[in-house]
DNA sequence: ATAAATCCTGACCATATGGTTAGCATAGAG
DNA sequence: CTCTATGCTAACCATATGGTCAGGATTTAT
């Protein structure tokens, strides 16, 4: 009913696993239009009439490879979960504060570029009140947070950076990040821009890495905005 | 079928109207029950059933004060619209930008957390595409951003504050304070708390403006964090 | 080649969904 | 009191929904 099992899998090397199906492969093929289909519309409001349409595969086709849409639900969750932090992770009191936020608010921010999708579907699990992420939320992500709050805050003890509430911190990073594809379309209908290209891409790093680094009492390696 | 309307409402002064329900009216029961209910299972996973459940009423009733589903949904979305940026609209070239700021944040988190329903909706609406707002998104609200931008391009030129992507700055305040809505379960359960309370709002205000501020390039008024 | 396992699908089912209808209850106006 | 307008509701309807099933196609093993 919940993915703590998920946990177990996010710091996992990619390793051949028949559950993981190739990526051309029809399991494969439905996951992404479950991923679509759910970020889109929730859990309650996605049909999966709709995931067969988008998958282009008859709906019995779908029951056979997931047994119902709660399975497909959590099978699309869980892939996303695994690739949620990964820039963040590997940093330690050693590493550069500056360099390392840099780099976690870049990844963040080119994962909501290019699967907009993954994070969506957290959003929306997340509004709905994370039923199926509670236990993922109060064991792993937790400890992720304290972990990595924890090296903020040496940081912050070393001179390195001023004081900052480390959770706070990393909350503001995710929502400052994830607000480019949760809001993609406010986002681009107010910057007066089409798409989420590279070009905003790179406008819209530039500023949150200036402005959250000189947040942290930090200034950036040699850029202006 | 979109609610430019809407943003004529934005800056009107409440007054009497007969479409406005008294707040123990049948209507507005009702009104309150489908926010919740839309908030949390967006427009296509809401259920008319539960919005009657949750109003305490049989569902014909519903029907009898709103049409259709649809309806009922533009209904909760107009007022919600109402009362979004209120304590950014009234600042100018001439405020005082930390002051101005400070009171932004402070405003947008405390709707955070006294209907962070309607922000909920509000994100379901945005992740979903703005199916019901993208006029809505090009218009006003557009008209709206560039307004306040405009007022902080020009703190920028009296040197008050720091250059910074004035439209960007604008999201980030919306993203990280909506935040606390949106990922409420998220956040307390990653710092530990039982529920958004008045200490949780005002530590998480406190670093707001105090981070915001001196990404700005300002000091806060008197406060450390 | 043949058997076995896997993959796929048209037709179908029980139930839930948004919405309607026809009639009841109540309050205010004359 | 009577008439009317409004608020309310049990019973109902057509359709959409998640899910099943029996059988056909295709691949794999022997």
């Amino acid at each position: 009913m919940d993915i703590t099992s998920a946990s177990r899998m996010i710091h996992m090397v990619n390793q051949p696993n028949p559950e993981v199906p190739a990526p051309s492969s029809t399991k494969a093929h439905i996951l992404i239009a479950a991923k679509a289909e759910f970020a889109q519309y929730g859990f309650e409001g996605a049909r999966m009439q709709r995931v067969a349409d988008r998958a282009a595969l008859p709906k019995p086709n779908i029951h056979y490879h997931f047994k119902s849409k709660q399975q497909l639900y959590l099978a699309v969750l869980e892939r996303i979960i695994e690739s949620w932090n990964l820039a963040f992770d590997q940093v330690s009191e050693a590493s550069d504060p500056a360099q390392a936020l840099e780099a976690f608010i870049r990844q963040k921010l080119k994962q909501a570029q290019q699967d907009p999708a993954a994070s969506r579907l957290f959003a929306n699990e997340m509004i709905q009140g994370a039923p199926n992420l509670k236990g993922y939320l109060n064991t792993s992500m937790r400890a992720w947070v304290q972990d990595r709050a924890l090296v903020i805050k040496q940081w912050m003890q070393a001179g390195k950076i001023e004081q900052v509430d480390p959770e706070r911190l990393i909350f503001l990073i995710w929502s400052a990040t994830q607000h480019y594809a949760d809001f993609q379309v406010q986002a681009l209908s107010l910057l007066n821009r089409a798409e989420f290209d590279d070009p905003v891409l790179t406008e819209t790093a530039d500023f949150l890495v200036t402005f959250i680094l000189r947040g942290c009492g930090l200034a950036p390696a040699s850029r202006t905005i």
